[in-house]
DNA sequence: CATTTGACGCCAA
DNA sequence: TTTGGCGCCAAAT
């Protein structure tokens, strides 16, 4: 156990981001807060972008406003997909 | 190593 | 309410 960190900041992103439950929201700021750097919010949104996978529940990241945001597929199937899961 | 980019956030007009 | 602009941070080029 030793370091406090081993892992970059795109990895902590990813496992805070596949912790978010079904029905629930994480603002981009949020997400960066949990990764240890509380104003890394574009940060995050870069990390998303260019290491999306189908198996995290990116969509589920949205705006401080409550705004969807973006997504790599389509800011519409973002929404559509949080609305299916009740976190609209 | 320096510069650019961008799925943000907040405030002023 | 909408638009524009600045700041902030890490990844990509």
């Amino acid at each position: 156990m030793g370091k406090k960190n081993d892992y970059s900041f795109c990895e902590r992103v990813f496992a805070v981001v596949r912790k978010i439950p079904k029905g629930k929201t994480l603002s981009y700021v949020a997400v960066a807060r949990r990764c240890g750097s509380p104003r890394a919010a574009r940060a995050v949104g870069a990390v998303l972008r260019t290491n999306y996978n189908p198996m995290i529940p990116c969509h589920r990241v949205i705006y401080a406003d409550g705004t969807s945001g973006g997504y790599n597929r389509g800011s519409i199937r973002k929404r559509c997909l949080l609305i299916r899961e009740g976190a609209l």
